[in-house]
DNA sequence: TCCCGGCGTTTAGAATATTCAACATTTTTG
DNA sequence: CAAAAATGTTGAATATTCTAAACGCCGGGA
């Protein structure tokens, strides 16, 4: 039980949040039931408004009471990547990841770019991690071993399963395979 | 970004944490700066506090507004378990185990051996610290104080609780008591 | 340019939360 | 058992929040 605090100034963090959804102070105090002016108080911190007060506010969002106080949602503002801003990891000579947001926190989720050279193999030992995974082949073509099951997957074609299947990625073709892949929670 | 929202009756919820805690309205009230009433009210629903007031409250005890939000003390509120309730598990012939609180989520324990002579007494002041912690008896019997909730367990009989629910252990016997616990993180 | 619409802010009054003090009940203690 | 202490609840007065309606500001068309 330690759940880092966020910040106790409510106000703003309302402001930030509604921000972020894209809505203006009359836009969610009409979905929420409130005056737009309670909102304005709050956010200014000139006021510390009651917990039904605030819930309905944040049914509006909508976002949970336990989400409001929980995330930091400063941490989220960087929307957009460009091409360069992206983590670059290789794995040996065969394989390279390029991963988007690697500089954020408490990420729920991981979106990978891999490129498998051919003869990739990630190798005889299966891995095995806990969360889910899928991914989508761009280019190229890719054989998945996921517990008994293997397939060769053609572009267009995608997988999904959790984790702790023991699991394995080869490229078996002569060009370079490309897929776009996501995973929850990040393995790295 | 999903946190499950716990029960919107902040009222029921704060009582419940409030008795886990071992805390009186007035002791509470006292230590928050609040009046006993105040918390009275809030706790029949009567009224819905404002987040100043709730956090001045939750300071008291003192626990964040995110954890108050986040989590489910309810599922937490078992802290004895009997000998006959301890979860058995066999690996093939020779191998068995004997688990507590196998119910419970995210345990992450390393375990002690601990021996507590005749009048040993960790102190009135009570433990708190971050993390968790269980132990079974082995030897012995050994009277252990968690929040409100206060039993002598002999041989066989084991605890499990939150460690920073103020806590104290003691020996009121005549022999000394050996017992198996195990704690999360490792406090040394 | 002037007007219009939307934005966040402000103010007075209605609605709600909190305090203070007293009450009824239970628990402790001699 | 009675007295005393402690607990949770309640009513009247006070303090705070919320609403309703206005304000000032800014940007985008006629």
């Amino acid at each position: 039980m330690s759940t880092t605090a966020p910040s106790d100034d409510i106000g703003t963090r309302l402001r930030l949040v509604r921000q972020i959804y894209g809505l203006t102070q009359r836009e969610l105090a009409r979905r929420a039931g409130v005056t737009n002016g309670a909102i304005s108080l709050i956010e200014q911190n000139r006021v510390s408004p009651s917990i039904s007060s605030l819930k309905k506010i944040l049914d509006g969002i909508p976002l949970s009471l336990a989400d409001f106080f929980t995330h930091n949602f400063a941490a989220s503002d960087q929307v957009f990547f460009a091409a360069a801003e992206l983590t670059e990891i290789a794995f040996g000579e065969t394989v390279s990841m390029r991963m988007v947001g690697g500089n954020l926190k408490e990420r729920a989720l991981q979106m990978l770019q891999e490129t498998y050279q051919p003869g990739a193999d990630t190798g005889e030992e299966m891995l095995r991690h806990q969360g889910e995974e899928c991914g989508i082949i761009v280019s190229g073509s890719l054989t998945i071993t996921v517990g008994a099951q293997e397939k060769t997957l053609q572009p267009g074609d995608a997988y999904y399963f959790r984790s702790d299947i023991p699991h394995r990625f080869r490229n078996p073709g002569s060009a370079p395979c490309l897929l776009i892949s996501a995973s929850s929670p990040p393995s790295f």
